[in-house]
DNA sequence: AAAAGTCACGAAATCGGTTTCGTGTTAACA
DNA sequence: TGTTAACACGAAACCGATTTCGTGACTTTT
């Protein structure tokens, strides 16, 4: 890179120390409007520009947020970042994007990175390796070195930090309980292995629908999805019982399931309707368009950004942790529809 | 945020002064095995963590990389961020992620904010504002002032830098050509306006593919869009001409397309065939898959991070921009076949 | 004419590290 | 015993800004 121009150059080339550079171009009332002006002209004729790093470093803050998610290929999580960063960006804050792949160790590393004064704050989506495992020490020196931290969608009790999530249980209660108002009886559900607790939580609003219409809940009628396997033979067991519905806990299931419907002859949403989660493209342009919960993930971004800049900045407060439910919305489309 | 433990505080509680603190904690050779697990265990105890941005500033470097995309909700941009990230960490760099939104203003200040120390380079793909208002100033300046800079998939000859493209011409060739072989003779392209120039190539490859088959380019059968107004409606003109075959820049296109198809009646492949780009996963679940051109986003973002980073690390080299083109694949799906 | 006040600027500290160079003490060698 | 080398550490400069405090030169007041 070139030799950036600092304001030790000016200082020197116009024969004045680099405090009164400093203050001219602050426009301080403390040097005269010449030396100002003959300061200012310089600075803009060679394209003064002042280097962060050093008013971070004296500041003592960076203007930067840094974010860690999953992964990304994934509707949910790029409308979360649009959300992010477009509330950051209206406070004068940059983002800093960082993925832990799932991965707990690679969510570690991160952490540590990012949390050595890079970033003023940090906003998380936890990876599920680091569910499974249950170890969230990572986290909890985070908050006890009170650096500001949200967790957004995948949360833990064991964190004491802002949250922002969606209201699911609420939201698996009201997809099931659309479909069973449509007349559905044999719902299955697909789901994600427990200890993905959204999965979990959007299983008890599963149920609890089905208790409120007194159909008996089937094990048989849950599929808990393993990832790191094929997804669509998982879910095509459960089409060899006898169902009427699905509701699947996130898209890539939603369309998986639709695609099996089809090869098995049966007409959507007639002979089984099908209901996803995560409002995003896949739903809107597969046809049948597919009914699916919104997760209003822009929202959630706003909301979480705009939760931990409150922290950043206020950080006399005494720290009471809020949690902010965002309710979701049932978006019906072409995939389900009362039976006859 | 807690007050962080400094390496002064460290000397400060050992009575030694700060050149021997951090001499000890890099295991420097001056500095007796005694004095430094003295301070080692000092340092471990009180979870000393050196503050990143002072390291930052004293080595001239930050160890970042900025990303600047027009949008992420989009498969594309999406991978190719995966792609940028992966590289980067490899290499030891984080990455920070900005949008421009496809908006001229906003990607001038985030350019302004981002070169000011923030970054060791840049890695972007050019707003569509910016692409039709043709003024790339503020890329001129930023190759100028030697910051390493690679462009992607949206570039322009005007400024001399890296650049990573996807070869338009030769996907738009293929797609049309697959067409043409399957039997078709009628084909509509739907594709951007012409200052987003990666649409003006992928038309190249069209008309070309069209002029070899001594077909004639029909103006009636290429329709612009304008991504201000509806899609759709823009696109279901088209489908008043007498067409066979659909070829759409991208995959939202595709997807417009084959809905109108379906409303109208026309069977898919056998009536209309269609085919797309981008192959994400709208592609990939809709019914009938699209046929779509790969654009291997994912490799993009790899190599556009391997050339920056090999630029910010070996800035001795003289200085000669390269442009790697990524040549893309066709994935036959099921949205194309012969016409019978 | 002496005291007080204003103006315009510079010296130096600060943020949190790293690194060069210097120095006092001790050990080894001639 | 005098010289030299090795050892272990500290002082200070540096990265690039900001900011407090001090000061010399004038001007104004009494």
């Amino acid at each position: 890179m070139k030799q950036k121009i600092t304001i030790k150059t000016i200082a020197k080339e116009l024969g004045v120390s680099t405090s009164t550079v400093s203050k001219a171009l602050r426009d301080s009332h403390e040097i005269s409007s010449e030396t100002k002006e003959k300061i200012q002209a310089y600075a803009n004729l060679y394209n003064y520009k002042p280097n962060n790093l050093a008013l971070q470093l004296r500041n003592q803050k960076t203007k930067v947020i840094g974010v860690i998610l999953p992964k990304i290929v994934h509707h949910f999580f790029s409308t979360v970042i649009m959300g992010i960063e477009e509330g950051a960006n209206k406070k004068g804050y940059n983002i800093m994007v960082c993925f832990s792949n799932e991965s707990y160790k690679k969510e570690v590393e991160t952490l540590k990175v990012l949390s050595n004064g890079s970033v003023d704050g940090l906003i998380v989506s936890i990876a599920s390796e680091t569910l499974e495992n249950k170890d969230f020490k990572h986290f909890i020196d985070l908050v006890s070195e009170e650096i500001p931290l949200v967790l957004f969608d995948r949360v833990v009790d064991e964190i004491l930090c802002d949250k922002v999530v969606v209201d699911d249980v609420g939201a698996g209660y009201k997809a099931t309980k659309h479909l069973i108002e449509n007349g559905r009886k044999k719902i299955a559900l697909i789901t994600t292995p427990n200890h993905v607790n959204v999965g979990t939580l959007r299983r008890q609003g599963y149920e609890k629908a089905l208790i409120e219409a007194y159909i008996k809940t089937d094990k048989n009628l849950i599929v808990e999805i393993d990832e790191k396997k094929d997804i669509k033979s998982q879910i095509e067991k459960v089409f060899k019982e006898d169902i009427d519905a699905v509701f699947a806990v996130n898209e890539i299931y939603a369309a998986n399931s639709m695609r099996i419907a089809k090869e098995k002859g049966l007409s959507i949403p007639n002979e089984i309707s099908i209901i996803g989660f995560t409002d995003g493209l896949i739903s809107e342009y597969s046809s049948p368009s597919i009914t699916t919960i919104a997760q209003h993930g822009f929202t959630m971004g706003i909301q979480a950004v705009e939760l931990l800049i409150e922290r950043i900045e206020n950080e006399t407060e005494v720290y009471r942790p809020k949690k902010i439910v965002i309710s979701s919305d049932l978006k019906i489309r072409e995939s389900t529809k009362p039976s006859s």
